[in-house]
DNA sequence: TGTGAACTGTAGCCATGGCTACACTTTTAC
DNA sequence: GTAAAAGTGTAGCCATGGCTACAGTTCACA
């Protein structure tokens, strides 16, 4: 009984163009999300040397909210990717391609973070929101943030 | 030698506040990933449910670009988590709450491809990072971006 | 100067979200 | 009405990103 179905592929060869740009799309927000923990380590880091010349892993994990060890792994993985290097018990530093990688995404996040605010959203929301939304906005969706901020007088 | 350091806790107190707070505001970020996945499914099995009147994993499979067994797994999980129904190979359902859930996210949705849209971004990057942003977009950032359209006579 | 506190690093566990491989239903089509 | 195709479900593997527990190193200070 319940026969629900009636499937059978016909129209399969219609509907996998659009199937398959949406399967893309969404592959594509997956594989962001590995690199948004990255990302967000070596912003911090460099705001840690920045500011206080040294960038421990203790001082990592305080500032993210995750154990010791948990920094220490994904900082570990940093090395394994060229991103950074150190000694042991000797602090943590960034390579050139971490150092160019952190200037992007310092100036991502300001973008918007002043998108958020031009657009009305109060200033805890703004930085809390930045934090999940950066990682996701495209070169494109930059581009037209910046335009947007300029044509206001903002940034 | 090397002598980097020069710790011990005297500013502890003061640097805390701070630290707990971008803390806090990372948590949340990586907490809010799991629930991003979830979303993602509910949304479209309510597509497929309202175009073609079943969902089965298997479409799912194909339009979120992972295998048959992926979507399965994560489909016995929205079950666990009261979102989602159904008989084994009978088709997948939501319940109310998962319907309730799905008309949040798609009017999410479709708020912040229109925001982007409004800015100028192209409609494929628009619709593309929107997939990523969505997950991330508090109360008060979506309400200023419903204020900001209205005031432009969009949306 | 040596010792305790703080920090660093390692090992091993868990859940999530992927995958392939295999087994089992259901449906289609002859 | 049965065999093949399509879909469904299970088992077991992997990597990531968390954690705790424990071991080792460095530093501050008495």
């Amino acid at each position: 009984m319940v026969r629900i179905r009636k499937r059978k592929a016909v129209e399969a060869a219609v509907e996998l163009p659009a199937e398959l740009t949406q399967a893309r799309r969404f592959s594509k927000t997956r594989s962001a999300q590995s690199g948004a923990l990255l990302e967000d380590y070596v912003e911090l880091i460099a705001d840690l040397l920045s500011t206080g010349g040294e960038a421990r892993p203790t001082d990592v994990a305080r500032r993210l909210g995750v154990s010791h060890a948990t920094a220490i792994k994904t900082i570990s993985r940093l090395k394994r990717e060229g991103l950074a290097t150190g000694l042991p018990y000797r602090g943590v530093f960034l390579t050139q391609d971490g150092q160019k990688l952190a200037a992007r995404v310092r100036a991502r996040h300001r973008l918007v973070v002043d998108m958020l605010l031009a657009l009305g959203v109060p200033a805890e929301a703004a930085e809390a929101d930045a934090e999940g939304i950066e990682h996701y906005v495209s070169e494109a969706t930059l581009k037209a943030f910046a335009q947007f901020l300029e044509s206001r007088g903002q940034s």
